[in-house]
DNA sequence: GATAATGTTGGTCG
DNA sequence: ACGACCAACATTAT
């Protein structure tokens, strides 16, 4: 469900709880494999995105590591009863309570002391992420487009909207081979993906549906780039540059949506 | 009932 | 080492 967007929301909206102490844990999903103990008592340092994930810095040093993966959902709210799919909650005073809530349970949690997301490439909206810094990501490397900006090993934080949204934007066929990529087409894809992010940042995010699998920021408000979606989930709609029609492939097992006129 | 879903990982096979 | 492809994870919605 969430891509860098979405999480980067979620954790704008859980900074009042920095600051705060854990004052009590209640791991509700015995998947997790999260025990209260290392939580309660804690002081939460600071709360920070990395790629997806979603880092807790608690003030014994370890920290809390959230991946929401596909249904996932993180906020804070105030104390109620029960939320469906709550996988745990994290209590907080004056009746407020962090909850991670994930109908699918693909997502995780745990506590671990190193600093080690090691793996994950180059943030989006960082500075590092320059265009030579993405042309140096592609160049010799004949794998599709598309799937090589969703690698976050690579770059952290796009998923399968963001990363249809910024090839339409740059007008690139996401199976074309990233290595084909012209220098021209590098500078556009660049600044496609540092637009794309920012603007759904502004808008809190997509938000699909209405039901309580899917991504809301807060309990009341809904992400609001999903206005703004030119190609995802359009298949079989015009395109609004050229009036086309959206198609739909499948790439590595994820569905993709391009036009097939002007996406060259 | 079949299909697809905003994600990741681990395996196989070339 | 790289890349393509699948299965798996778990559940909901259409």
């Amino acid at each position: 469900m969430p891509e860098l967007p979405e999480v980067e929301t979620f954790v704008r909206g859980l900074q009042p709880a920095v600051g705060r102490t854990i004052e009590g844990a209640d791991v509700l999903d015995p998947k997790l494999a999260l025990r209260p103990s290392g939580l309660v008592g804690r002081k939460i340092d600071s709360i920070e995105r990395r790629g997806k994930h979603i880092v807790f810095a608690l003030d014994d040093g370890e920290r809390l590591i959230v991946h929401l993966r596909m249904s996932g959902r993180l906020r804070l709210e105030r104390s109620r009863e029960e939320i469906p799919y709550t996988r745990l909650a994290l209590r907080l005073a004056r009746e407020q309570a962090i909850y991670f809530v994930d109908p699918r349970r693909l997502g995780t949690a745990r506590v671990c002391r190193d600093e080690l997301d090691e793996d994950l490439g180059v943030e989006p909206l960082s500075a590092e992420f320059t265009r030579e810094r993405l042309a140096a990501l592609i160049a010799g490397r004949r794998t599709p487009i598309k799937p090589l900006l969703m690698n976050q090993r690579r770059i952290a934080g796009l998923g399968n909207i963001y990363a249809a949204e910024a090839l339409w934007r740059a007008e690139i066929d996401p199976r074309r081979p990233s290595s084909e990529l012209a220098e021209a087409e590098v500078t556009a894809l660049h600044r496609s993906i540092v637009a794309v992010l920012t603007e759904a940042v502004g808008s809190l995010g997509t938000t699909l549906g209405s039901s309580v699998s899917d991504y809301r920021p807060t309990a009341a408000a809904v992400g609001e780039f999903r206005n703004r979606l030119r190609v995802y989930g359009r298949a079989g709609e015009a395109c609004e540059r050229c009036g086309e029609t959206i198609e739909r492939t499948v790439q590595q097992g994820r569905s993709t949506c391009f036009c097939p006129k002007c996406q060259t």
